[in-house]
Order: C-alpha cells, then sequence, then structure tokens
DNA sequence: AAAAAAT
C-alpha cells in the first residue's frame, strides 16, 4: 500500500512520544496556566521535513489525502474534479451566521497547521469546509450535512487543532491512570474511527497535539497505553469509550470540541443510549460550555435533527451542502429484475463478463452488498468455490479479519468484496469499478451510500441493483432517485413505483422529500442560501428551496 | 428485520 510523506513521519513520531509526558502531570482544574501542546515540546516546530512538492494552487484541482483505513492502508492521494462543485447548491441558516472562505489562506489556522494542509496537498477547501470552518472558528455550534470524502473529517478537525493550538484552557487534573482529552470524536464503526484518526494525525503533525483512537474488537492494553502518554484529541466508537470512562481511564470533564460523525447513523435505535450515555451522563460539559460540531452524510430525518440539536446543541448554525448534479454522470445505475433464487447465477454472468471485457487482465475492484451477516458468509463461500477470490467484511468478523478483508480487497489481491452496510458508509476504497446491490436497501439513503462506493474522483462507476419484489419498498424512491440523476429506469421499475406512490405510498422517499431546504425546523430564524457559497447574501428562501430547476441537488454525488 | 458497537 501507498505509504505517504505524513505515514512515514507519524510512524517515526511514535517512537518520540515520550517527549509529551507532562500532558497529565498537570495541577488539577485551574485556571488559565495552560501550555498549548504545540509549546510543550521544546520547537523547533516544523522544522526538520521536507515539504513536499506543492502544487502551485489552482482552480481545477484539488489533491486529496484518501484518508488510509483499516489501519494505515489506502493513503493514496486522489484529485477531486473541483469544477464540478463550484456549483453546488449550499444553505445555512441560524443567528449570525460567519460567511464562508474561499481560500485557506482566509483563515487564520496558525502556522503549523497551515504548513500541514500543504503537506496533505490540500490546495483549496471544499465547499463543506469553506462554510464550516469559519463557523466552527467561530466557536458556534454546528449541525453539518454533507457527504462523507467531500472533506469533512478536516471540516471538524481544522478547527479543533487550532483551537486546541491557541486555547488556553485549564490545567488538565494530575492523574496517572485517567486520560482527559480536549476533544472527542464518535464515529459509528471501527473502520471509520481508524480512518479519521489517521487524518488527524496528519493535521497534527508536529504540533504537539496527541490523537489518541480507541475501538473494540481488539485488545485494550495498548489503546490504554497510548492514552496514558496523553491525548489531546480522542477518536473513539461508543462501545470502547464507554467501557473506559466505566474504568475512568478516561474523563471527559476537560472536553472542549465535542464531533459526531455519521450523526444520524450515530442516533439509530441501539446506538442512541451509548451515545447518549457519553454526551449527557458521564462527566462532560454542557452543550453550550463544550463546542459540539454534528456531521451527518445524509439529511437526517426530522424527528433525528430535533431531538440531536435540541439535546446536544447550543445555538447552533445549520449547513447543508448539496450534492453535485453533474458528477453523477459519473455512476452509471442499472437495476435489472432478478429472482431471488437467481441472483447467484446472474451475479456470476456479471463477474464474467466483467473478467471478459478484461481491464487488462487485472479484474476490476467489484463491491458486493447484501443484506445479512449470514448471507454475506454464504455468498463468499460461493463466490470462492466458483473461482471468483473474494472476501467479506461484517459485523461477525473478527476486527483482524476485517482488517484483513479490507486490505485484501484494496490491494486487488481479492477483486471481490461482500459486504454488509458497515462498509456503506464513510469507509473510503479507492478504484472500486463496480458496487453490485445483490440485495437492495430499504433506505434510499443507504443505496446512495452504497453506489458512493464507486465512480470516485473522476473515475467512471456501474452500480448494478437486483431488484425483485421483496424490494417494492423502495421502488418508488429508487425511480425518483435515477430520474433525478438522468439514468436510465425501466418501464417495468416505472409501473412497480407507480403502483406504489397511488394512494401515498411514495413513504420511503429520499429522506426529507423536498430535499435541500426545510431540513433545518428552526424556521423562526434566519435562513441563507448561497451557490457554492460565493454569496451568502441572506436571502430568505421558502421552505423547499432549490425548486427551480436549479442544478439537481438530489443526485447523488460521486465525490460523495 | 438487519446492521453496528464492549468483554
Amino acid at each position: 500500500m501507498t505509504t505517504s510523506w505524513a505515514d512515514a513521519v507519524a510512524e517515526n513520531d511514535d517512537n518520540n512520544n515520550n517527549n509529551n509526558n507532562n500532558n497529565n502531570n498537570q495541577a488539577p482544574p485551574a485556571r488559565p496556566t495552560y501550555i498549548p501542546p504545540h509549546l510543550r515540546k521544546n520547537p523547533p516546530i516544523l522544522a526538520n521535513p521536507p515539504v513536499p512538492a506543492y502544487t502551485a494552487p489552482s482552480l481545477s484541482g484539488n489533491r486529496y489525502s484518501g484518508g488510509g483505513g483499516g489501519g494505515g492502508g489506502g493513503g493514496e492521494n486522489f484529485v477531486i474534479n473541483f469544477a464540478a462543485y463550484e456549483d453546488i447548491p449550499v444553505e445555512t441558516s441560524g443567528d449570525n451566521v460567519p460567511p464562508p472562505v474561499n481560500t485557506f489562506a482566509e483563515i487564520d489556522l496558525g502556522e503549523a497547521l497551515n504548513l500541514n494542509i500543504r503537506r496533505c496537498k490540500y490546495v483549496k477547501p471544499t465547499p463543506v469546509q469553506r462554510h464550516a470552518i469559519p463557523i466552527s472558528l467561530g466557536g458556534r455550534d454546528l449541525m453539518a450535512c454533507a457527504q462523507t470524502g467531500s472533506g469533512k473529517t478536516a471540516a471538524f478537525c481544522f478547527p479543533i487543532i487550532s483551537g486546541i493550538l491557541n486555547g488556553k484552557y485549564a490545567q488538565k487534573p494530575r492523574d496517572m491512570r485517567t486520560a482527559y482529552p480536549l476533544a472527542l470524536i464518535l464515529s459509528p464503526t471501527r473502520e471509520l474511527s481508524c480512518q479519521i484518526h489517521e487524518e488527524a494525525k496528519k493535521f497534527s503533525y508536529q504540533t504537539g497535539i496527541r490523537v489518541v483512537v480507541a475501538y473494540g474488537g481488539t485488545p485494550v492494553r495498548e489503546q490504554l497505553a497510548e492514552l496514558q502518554r496523553g491525548v489531546d484529541i480522542l477518536v473513539a466508537t461508543p462501545g470502547r469509550l464507554n467501557d473506559l470512562l466505566e474504568r475512568a481511564r478516561v474523563s471527559l470533564q476537560m472536553i472542549r470540541y465535542l464531533a459526531l460523525d455519521e450523526a444520524d447513523r450515530m442516533l439509530d435505535m441501539g446506538f442512541e443510549p451509548q451515545i447518549r450515555k457519553i454526551v449527557e451522563q458521564m462527566d462532560m460539559p454542557p452543550r453550550g460550555v463544550r463546542q459540539t460540531l454534528l456531521f451527518s452524510a445524509t439529511f437526517p430525518k426530522r424527528d433525528t435533527v430535533q431531538r440531536l440539536a435540541s439535546d446536544f446543541l447550543a445555538n447552533y448554525i445549520f449547513l447543508a451542502v448539496g450534492r453535485v448534479g453533474s458528477s453523477t454522470d459519473l455512476i452509471v445505475q442499472r437495476v435489472e429484475f432478478v429472482q431471488e433464487s437467481d441472483k447467484r447465477s446472474h451475479l456470476m454472468d456479471l463477474l464474467h463478463a466483467q473478467r471478459d471485457n478484461g481491464s487488462h487482465g487485472k479484474q476490476a475492484l467489484t463491491l458486493v452488498f447484501v443484506e445479512t451477516k449470514k448471507g454475506a458468509d454464504s455468498l463468499e463461500y460461493w463466490l470462492c468455490s466458483n473461482g471468483f477470490p473474494a472476501t467479506t467484511i461484517h459485523g461477525d468478523r473478527s476486527q483482524q479479519e476485517r482488517e484483513h478483508a479490507l486490505r485484501s480487497f484494496k490491494s486487488g489481491q481479492t477483486p471481490i468484496l461482500v459486504a454488509t452496510d458497515v462498509a456503506a458508509r464513510g469507509l473510503d476504497i479507492p478504484h472500486v469499478a463496480h458496487v453490485v446491490n445483490f440485495d437492495l436497501p430499504n433506505d434510499i439513503d443507504d443505496y446512495v451510500h452504497r453506489i458512493g462506493r464507486t465512480g470516485r474522483a473522476g473515475n467512471t462507476g456501474l452500480a448494478t441493483a437486483f431488484f425483485n419484489d421483496n424490494n417494492s419498498s423502495i421502488s418508488k424512491a429508487l425511480a425518483d432517485l435515477m430520474q433525478e440523476s438522468n439514468q436510465e429506469v425501466p418501464v417495468w421499475l416505472q409501473k412497480h413505483a407507480a403502483i406504489r406512490s397511488y394512494g401515498g405510498g411514495g413513504r420511503n422517499r429520499r429522506s426529507g422529500g423536498g430535499r435541500f431546504g426545510g431540513r433545518d425546523f428552526r424556521r423562526d430564524s434566519g435562513f441563507n442560501r448561497g451557490s457554492g457559497g460565493a454569496d451568502n447574501s441572506g436571502n430568505t428562501t421558502s421552505p423547499g428551496g432549490y425548486g427551480s430547476g436549479n442544478n439537481n441537488p438530489g443526485a447523488p454525488s460521486a465525490w460523495d
């Protein structure tokens, strides 16, 4: 796997972190004599490391670090088609929304962070970054909707890092056993936490800020050791964090920043109690005292947003970044009517055809989504025994197996990955040529997430769905979505959808029906809208927003 | 109903 410059230094850094121990050797919460992390470490801040070739700012390309998931792999850089998102619809609402910026230079993120941004070859902020960073730097709470890969991680990491570097916080309690992070980033899957951790480490390089990750499925010992060396930013999944909190190995009383990634998913049934326990029932400072940033890849349902916002946020700003209509062309979506019993042989046909079309002897990466963990295992077995090298990732596999499967897939060693929805969100897997929805999800947002694993970063992608009568709940939403993204909708699907919609059956429409607009439910406050954020003139739109053929904001995007 | 997440 490609090892980026930042990965290499990050590893070196691990051997050096005993420099940083004074993190915890400090007196109980008092006021100001806090030593910012970048001063703890006896500078020379950023003296040695070579700044790799720095591409001059360009309007057409923004280099991206692909964020190595699964413990360091995949840090491939890829280029995002920037022109495609100059015209992305953006909505903000709330009191006194700070105006967006057009360049990183306009924001004072500090020298160290600026240098790291250049090292990561981030040339120009993405739309979500242009809006979210000034809002966060302004100390405001934020609810942001933007798809993964749109630069969300940086959008919440930059202000957190900058805030910690500039902050004058009370000293951390002196405590040998307990770690006192200043920022907490929660995410719903282990692999996603890994990915965020990797990125946050790159952004924090040589700032003295310590980023530690904690997630389950792996021995707790090493994570405890890392925590004891000191932690400023803790990235975690809820289960393991709760465990650490109960053991009093982590205290949240110093938390200044709380970020929830995939916030809508985090409040799913089953997750919510864990999150609430962490946020409301431990020792975390209340909302308004800490700064809270919620990021969601899809537009959360109305009641979810309201609950989230009213419980976790204080005087927040709502930000929604639309999807790129034009990039939809990069994903060709097909739907085929396949009976349950024919699915396997049909998949086989697809894979054969793909192999015959041959991308230069190398089989293109194919990601196959199924509904159940059991189904994933049995399909993997069947594929393997039929001569198609496949592996699988789902929640019943050990963490080791999961990470191995991901690596093996990414490297092309096993070019077919059978996955449950654990892999649908957030995970950055470059070079997926084909996404097969072997089993369609019930929720159209999950479909959008899944197909978004392909067609990334300017590559074309193919998404094939197997549809049968078990999927009628999604037919209307699927047909609408395909229509919106200029795909060919089979007549049989249109008919199916028409039956569903007759008499108000279209309940499972894209969450939030009118998609853009009307999603900040504090209708009484100001409502701004800007196209690409160039102007943030405070225009008031009627709820429903982008009705007038603007640019197809409901379509899925390739750069999700 | 399924998936994810602590041991």
